[in-house]
DNA sequence: CATATTCTAGAATACTATTCTAGTATGGTT
DNA sequence: AACCATACTAGAATAGTATTCTAGAATATG
């Protein structure tokens, strides 16, 4: 979608529809009658992204038996997404907390909820097995899922000058080590 | 500033102006004495509190001499400026990827750069005295901060029925046992 | 082929940010 | 105290952008 380079290179707020209109060859009625508006364009966009960052997510994760190698892929996986989607990386990093995508996200919320019921059922399985710990919910997001989000967060503003392999082996080592049952 | 709360209500872009002067009782021409235009405003909210938390930061940080306490000491002190700054904890939460903070920000560069120079002066000290890990600088970020603000986020969102002493305590171990020289 | 529905155009409208002009307080200087 | 300069306030005027609306084109359906 054009929009997404729009709102990547100006930001949300600076880019005017008319610019949209422009790049996407679309004439404003049509872009009105497929989203409600600007915020819509934007909220739909947003929902394209995680969705596939999500599908991606729960295969990898799904496919490891093994707790260690599962945490071990997520980490790969998250990286290897933000490398092979830069434009989305960046563009979901910025929306995430923008204001309007809690309440335009009925079928954002839908998405998340199945997402983290997915992984929790994942881990559920591996800490009745005693071999991840057993934590409060918020704990395990923020230690496997907080590293990531920041370290890529400088890596998209092109901060750092460390490679994605490196970098996995640290994130994963530390978030194995946090979340293992020792 | 009323402007802190409309904008946490509401949201940056679904603000008007407008509302702004009602709540606050100034007028356009006084606004827009004061603030080149409506990011600036926010952008000067965003520092202002910025530098309140980061003072802080620095302050608790520097006055532990031990290692293991200094991260000690700076989760607890992020989770209780959180807690003790909450309006302004949301706002920090939404604006920081906020496309125009880093264009808008000559003057939160600065202070992000000086925040960052003191941090690594702290850290140098004890990974030359053999109790912290020497690792790339983007990994200490994300290993210390990412958990924070992951966690945080959720807390900020009303999502956790966690008490902020436990959390601490999770937190600060997590980081700790992937940081220190083992 | 007829008809209904979805989609596209682009002008008209309605907001909202921002600018401008004129004026009002304030603080310093003689 | 009178004067000036500067900082500030007001609110109307302007400009620019999102959104709506009306008419018409394309596409699907019977």
């Amino acid at each position: 979608m054009a929009a997404l380079r729009c709102f990547n290179e100006l930001g949300y707020t600076e880019t005017p529809v008319s610019l949209i209109r422009k790049k996407s060859g679309a004439s404003t009625g049509s872009i009105y009658h497929h989203f409600k508006n600007k915020e819509r364009l934007a909220a739909t966009l947003y929902i394209e992204g995680i969705l596939d960052y999500q599908k991606g997510y729960l295969k990898h994760l799904s496919a490891c038996q093994n707790a260690k190698a599962g945490i071990f892929a997520i980490v790969r996986y998250h990286l290897s997404w933000v490398t092979e989607n830069p434009e989305w990386a960046i563009y979901l990093n910025r929306m995430r907390h923008a204001e309007f995508m809690a309440a335009s996200g009925e079928q954002l919320n839908k998405a998340n909820a199945d997402f983290i019921h997915e992984i929790g059922a994942w881990f559920r399985g591996h800490i009745k097995a005693g071999k991840i710990r057993k934590l409060p919910v918020e704990i395990y997001a923020a230690l496997l899922m907080g590293p990531l989000q920041e370290y890529t967060r400088t890596w998209l503003r092109g901060d750092s000058a460390l490679n994605h392999g490196d970098a996995a082996a640290y994130l994963a080592e530390a978030a194995w080590s946090s979340l293992k049952q020792s």
